[in-house]
Order: C-alpha cells, then sequence, then structure tokens
DNA sequence: CATGAATGAGGCTTCATTCAT
DNA sequence: GATGAATGAAGCCTCATTCAT
C-alpha cells in the first residue's frame, strides 16, 4: 500500500474517532494528509468505502494480536491476559475505541459496515468461546456473552457515561473473578 | 406544551433514532411533523436544543418511572424488578435504546448533551446505588458500576454487535445472580 | 409563480440554450440570476427538475399558441399559417430552437423528460392529423408525419448542418406545396 | 492504427452515443477499452481531439461508400439506392445516428466538430445535387435541400421524437417519389 | 402561533489532464 | 508504447438558520 495512501487512512481514523464520521469531511482529511482530494477518491470510492477499509483494516489487527496471544496453554491466564490487553489498549487509545463504538451504533455507518461488523464480532465471539470451553464447558456459550457484555459495558460508561470512572478497580475485580 | 410542538418533538425522536441525528435535517422533520420551519425555530432555538429537549424530556421519565418502582421493601426484589423493566424496554423499543446509545458517543451531540448525560448519569448510579447499599454494603460502590456496565454491555452488544442474540437467557442469568 | 423563480427558468432557460444543459452550471444560473443557490433548490428539486419545468412551460405555451389559431375555416389556409408561424419562430429564436433539438436528442436529457416528449409530439401530430384529415382523409397520416419530417428537417439543416442555408425557398416552397 | 487505439475509438463511440459526450469520461472509456488512461492521452490529445478523431473517421467511411455507389448510371436509380442505404443504416444502428444527431446540436461539441461539420455537409448536399442535376437541372438545388431535410427530418423524428414511428411507409413513400 | 421564501457556507464527488516511471 | 498515482477546479446538492408577512 503506498505510503499516500495509508497517510490517508491513519489522519481519517484520526478525525473520525476525534469528531465523528459525519463531522469529518474529506476536505479536512485532505489537507491534514497533504494529499489532493483526487487521490484520496483515486484510492477509496467514497467516505464510505474509505471508513470500510479503516475498520477492516482494525479487524485484521485485532486478528492477528488475538491469534498471536493464543499460545498460552492454561485457560485462566488467557482471560487474565486478554482482559489486561483490553484495558492497557482502552487507556492507550480512547478515542480509538470511541470510534469504534461510535461507528457501530450510528445508524448510517452501522449499515456501511454491517458486514464487516457481523465478521468482527463473530471471530471474537469464536475467541472467547473457545477459551471458555475450557473452563466450564458446560455454559461456556452464555458465560461468553456475559464475559463479552462485561467488558463492552465497562468500555461504554468509561468512554461514555461516567465522569471519574473507576477503571482500574473494575480491571481487578475482572482479574480476580476470571483469573482465580 | 402545545401539541404540535409535542409532535415535532416526536418526529424528532423518531427520525434521529432512524437515521442519526447527523442525518436528520430539520426541513425532514418539518415535512413529517406536518409543520412549517418557522414553527420549529418558534419553539426549539437550535437543533441542537431541540435534541437537548428530547434527552431531557426522556430522563425525566426515567426518574419518574424508576421513582414509582422504588417503593417495594425488598432490595434484591427490587433489583428483579429493575432488571425486567429494563429488558421490557430493551425489547420493545430498540430504536429509542439506540438513540440514546447514540448521541451519547457522537462526539458532536455528547459535547452539546454533556450535563444532561452527567445528570441522568448521576441519577441512575445514585438509585443502583441505593438498592445495593442495602444488599452488601461494604461492596456496593462497584458492585453499582458491574451492575451498570452488565446491563449497558447486553444493551450494547443486543443493539449493535450481534445478530440473534440470546437476550433472555442473559435476562434469565441477571436475575438468578441478583436475585437469589 | 413568484418574481425569482420565473427569472430562474428564464435565465436557465437561455444559459441552456446557449451553451447546453451540460455545460450550464447551477452556479453560473444562479449568478445570472442574482440568486442563492439554497432558493433555486427550494423551487426545483433538482437541475434536471429545472428543465422538466421549463420543457413543461414551453409546451403549455405552444399548445395555447395552437388553440388560438386553429380557428380558422380552410385546412390549406391553416397549413399556410401554420408554416408561417413555425418559419417565423424559428428566424426569431434560433437558440429556443436548438435548445428544443438539444435536449430531445442528448441521452441524458432525454430520458429525463421522455413523457413530456411524448406529450409534446403527441399534441403536434394530433393537431397536424386534424388539418390534414380534412385536405385528404385516406393518406392523412402519412402526410403529417412527412409534413413534421419535413419542417424538423429544415430546422435541423439550417440551424446545425448547412451554413447559408436556403430558409426563405424553403419557406416558399412548402407554403405552395400546402398551400396550392 | 495499432490495435489498442482502434479498440479505444470504438469503446468511445459506443459510449458517446449511449450516454452523451458530456457525460462519457475518460476514466469509463479506459476501462471499458482496457486501456491505462496515460495511453489513451498517448494516441489523443484531449477527449475532444477524440471525439473529432471519431467523428472525420465516420465522414471519411461515408464518403467512402457514397463513391463505391455513384458508379451507377441511372439517376432514379441512384435515388432509391441511396435512400435504401440510409433507412437500412438508420435501423440497424440507431445509436451511432443518434450520436451524430447529438454532436452537431449541442453546443459545446458542435463548436468543436465545427470544420469537419461543415466538410461532411458540403460533401452530402455535393453528392445529392449532383444526381439531381440530372433529374430536373433547373430546380436541382431547392430539390436537394428539400430531400436532404426530409431525410433528417425523418431519422430525427424516429430516433427521438415519436415512438412506434411508421419507418417503413416513410421509406417506401420517398422511393415512390423520387423513384417513379 | 404560523408560514415558507431566501441565504450562503460547505459537503461529497467527478473529471480532464499531467507526469514520473 | 504503456501505466496509474496525483492534481485541483468545478459540479450538484444539502442544510441550519433567518426574517418578512
Amino acid at each position: 500500500m503506498s505510503n499516500k495512501k495509508k497517510e490517508v487512512m491513519r489522519v481519517a481514523t484520526h478525525l473520525f474517532s476525534e469528531l465523528g464520521f459525519e463531522n469529518t469531511s474529506m476536505a479536512k482529511i485532505c489537507i491534514e494528509a497533504g494529499v489532493s482530494k483526487g487521490l484520496v477518491y483515486h484510492h477509496f470510492a467514497s467516505k464510505k468505502e474509505l471508513l470500510r477499509s479503516i475498520f477492516a483494516d482494525t479487524t485484521n489487527k485485532m486478528i492477528e494480536m488475538s491469534e498471536t496471544s493464543e499460545v498460552n496453554a492454561n485457560p485462566k491466564e488467557q482471560i487474565v491476559s486478554l482482559i489486561k490487553q483490553l484495558f492497557s489498549q482502552l487507556k492507550s487509545d480512547k478515542l480509538f475505541f470511541q470510534l469504534n463504538l461510535n461507528i457501530m451504533i450510528q445508524p448510517s455507518t452501522k449499515n456501511v459496515l454491517k458486514d464487516l461488523i457481523q465478521e468482527r464480532a463473530t471471530h471474537l465471539l469464536t475467541s472467547v468461546k473457545t477459551i471458555f470451553k475450557a473452563i466450564d464447558n458446560e455454559n461456556h456459550e452464555l458465560l461468553s456473552y456475559i464475559f463479552i457484555a462485561e467488558v463492552d459495558g465497562i468500555a461504554l460508561d468509561y468512554l461514555t457515561v461516567f465522569e471519574n470512572y473507576p477503571l482500574d478497580k473494575l480491571e481487578n475485580h475482572l482479574i480476580e473473578k476470571y483469573g482465580k
């Protein structure tokens, strides 16, 4: 992928996160990326296609990352490691998580990404299920949904709902609950 | 409140839910509500003010409702009743919940509603804390945050992430966990 | 119809004629008409709709005119009067006829106006048929098509194909052929 | 002429006919012809030059064809043969005729092709005049203009104005009128 | 309380053309 | 001959908002 194309995606990710998809104009992206409008449309058929590219890219990175860390033997250690990884990212890249919440909820962007959201969700669920199967085979499906809901809910509350959210306490709570 | 004003709010709520705030034009609201632009601006200073009115209205309804149901004596019954109420609404009015998630996450609308979001969050947290204080005084704060995260996460996953979400199973799980 | 709306149509007709539909920008129309872009789109849903309005307007004027002149008794006098009227307009408003040829041939505009073109053509054919029925009932249909083809062909050749076209000679020829 | 150059002209002719000159982008032509933009601009200085090449090419083919068929002795037979040839082409290649009408009427393209249109028109007129001189020397000029107008008008009405145009009846009429 | 004409900035996208490789 | 990244101007259209009536 050419340098300029990458730069456009980087800048767009940043601006979409900060301002929201609808409030980020293509013009702003072009200026920030130091690139002409024509070029952006040479690489991406539309603003929506640019968003899809970014989302797909992120999904791929997530999948790669989770595959790397899945070599551990002990399932409880895996969960703990997963929790730590998620919370660490959540703290270090708030805007990026906000973007992902954002575009999955906003009706217009949600429709554009329907298939990609499904793909990502299915992958995450499968990964988590694999771990929980080794912990409690009988209830692994329900447990997986609960685990994901807890993590998603914490992220949502932390990013959006509460000021002064006790993120660390909640992380410790999860580690104790799933790791002991 | 005049009939036409109410109708504008009703239509706006509906359209904001379905299309998103940024993708709903004042013109569309006017047409759907059968009302002129002048009239909308007579009642609401701006599109943002209209959104704030809708959000505040919803918060008030929520507060009223929770106050009505809080007369019960037994705290575990209160939690169960709260869970049932939340899930029932979630099922019956998906779009409305989506709107609320929406505008709390979208950066542009989030900023517009900052104070109102805080107000609503504080109220919810206080209510939940009151209940959990009666159940487990020592850990009531953490428990409250977890409870809210679970509910928010389930709503998020149900509305946005997964198709065929096992909502009923998760409801039963919560009822058992908090009610027994 | 408001003054500004009329002015927009007048200016658009002029520019479409002179430059062609595709080469006339909405911006140009707005500037020339001394009007904002918003206003044009307040009155006309799109550039194509503006074109349709102009075309429909012209058709109506044509119909009115032909109805006024149809009171004559003698059919041969009617034909001659029709020929004189057509040639007189052709000479006095070349651009306008060019526009009408233009948009009926250009594939993009033709599709936009399909129904209106049909309507106009049907009306013209009916009028001409009525006259020729009184002259030669048996062949009136074929004669009507030939008459229209001759007039259309002359207009086309005069406006587009030949320089120094002997328009007057052709007019006299038609008058003699159909009037004697 | 290289194969790729020919292919570009073929594709461009087709697209100009179908969509109109202004609505056919160079990009579309490149994709359809399976060729890069650079190559098209290597062969044709501009989009207008491409159009001119196509138009000139067509004129040459027309001239060749008419020269081939002009060896006949009897002028009435020549006219009939010309009529049959024209109507046959008109039926078999509607789009191509539409393109030629198109670009001769559209102001922007008309200006680009001014000299070529003149050249073609002059040639056609000369050919027709030659035939009519042998039939009716005194009126041959007027007769030529009328003949051309009839043919052009029929083509115009057939291609653009009327649905269900009785093309065959008009062809027979012309054959009888000029051939007997 | 109610209407709707009018504004003007800004949004997304298209396009002919150039040029380094 | 051939490619395709890159440009930048221009096009159509949308929109929140204002204001005279």
